[in-house]
DNA sequence: ATGGCTGGTAGAACCAGA
């Protein structure tokens, strides 16, 4: 059986406030399968009705009140679904399932980590490097093939920020978090598909903060989100995107989302 | 330039995002 799936990751920012971007989304890119992070509502808060009659009737949700929250609406069925709280504090910022064919989906929204990249001034920083351990050594035991994807809040390469010079002091961009980041993908053999799609040393981002003036002019952009395959699933890629258009509509989230097709 | 902006929740002289 021959399986061909358009999955998509978006960190939304709040899914409540923005369901007219997400229905024009669905609408013009049609994922079949849509793994959100910071949806910012509990699972009874969440709209599923809405993702129901846009034809999204499997999902599995991992909310909470206030913060984080992630979710994965499917057009095909998802089974199998777990949630691993790597940090140990109940926050939700991981939803996983199986997809047809047998391969698993893990979607994650990874700790921002605050302001000062020391984890002794600030402890954020330090349960960042920690969920980042804490994801390596589950990583390290996995045997099936699966896509990881999500907001990584790391940005790893020099071309992945707009000024490396400046950016190696601040969180999401900072050596130690790097050395973490490239240890969490050495432990699977992880495939980076946004570098295979488009490689170094191209720009390419997937964020842009809501404070400049205008985020296209100034483009201060990070590539926090990613999709990162089994070594075994690097073939079955048949395209890549950041959907940087998407960041300009009306009322946006600070984050552009990634879509990528597969065929297993 | 450590601000700028945005959403949730409360009803802030808030917090968090990154």
């Amino acid at each position: 059986m021959s399986v061909t799936l358009r999955i998509a990751s978006w960190n939304i920012n709040s899914v409540r406030a923005r369901l007219d971007l997400v229905a024009r989304f669905l609408k013009e890119y049609a994922p079949d399968v849509l793994c959100l992070q910071e949806i910012k509502a509990a699972n009874g808060d969440f709209p599923a009705a809405f993702f129901a009659e846009h034809g999204y009737t499997h999902m599995q949700l991992r909310g909470q009140r206030m913060h984080h929250g992630v979710a994965i609406l499917s057009r095909v069925e998802l089974t199998e679904a777990d949630s691993h709280d790597w940090q140990g504090n109940d926050e939700a910022r991981h939803v996983g399932a199986t997809l047809p064919g047998g391969i698993r989906l893990e979607n994650v929204y990874i700790p921002a980590g605050g302001d000062i990249p020391d984890a002794r001034l600030n402890p954020k920083f330090g349960q960042k490097l920690d969920y980042y351990d804490r994801m390596t050594r589950w990583s390290e035991k996995l045997r099936r093939p699966t896509i990881l994807l999500g907001d990584f809040n790391i940005a790893p390469l020099p071309c992945d920020v707009w000024n490396h010079k400046h950016m190696l002091k601040v969180v999401s961009h900072t050596p130690v978090e790097v050395e973490k980041m490239e240890q969490l993908r050495q432990s699977h053999g992880w495939v980076d598909l946004g570098r295979v799609a488009i490689p170094a040393p191209e720009r390419q981002f997937t964020w842009w903060s809501y404070r400049a003036k205008d985020w296209r002019e100034s483009d201060r952009g990070l590539r926090l989100d990613h999709i990162w395959l089994s070594p075994e699933l690097a073939e079955t890629h048949i395209d890549y995107q950041v959907l940087e258009n998407v960041r300009g509509w009306d009322k946006p989230s600070d984050h552009a989302p990634i879509i990528a097709s597969f065929s297993w």
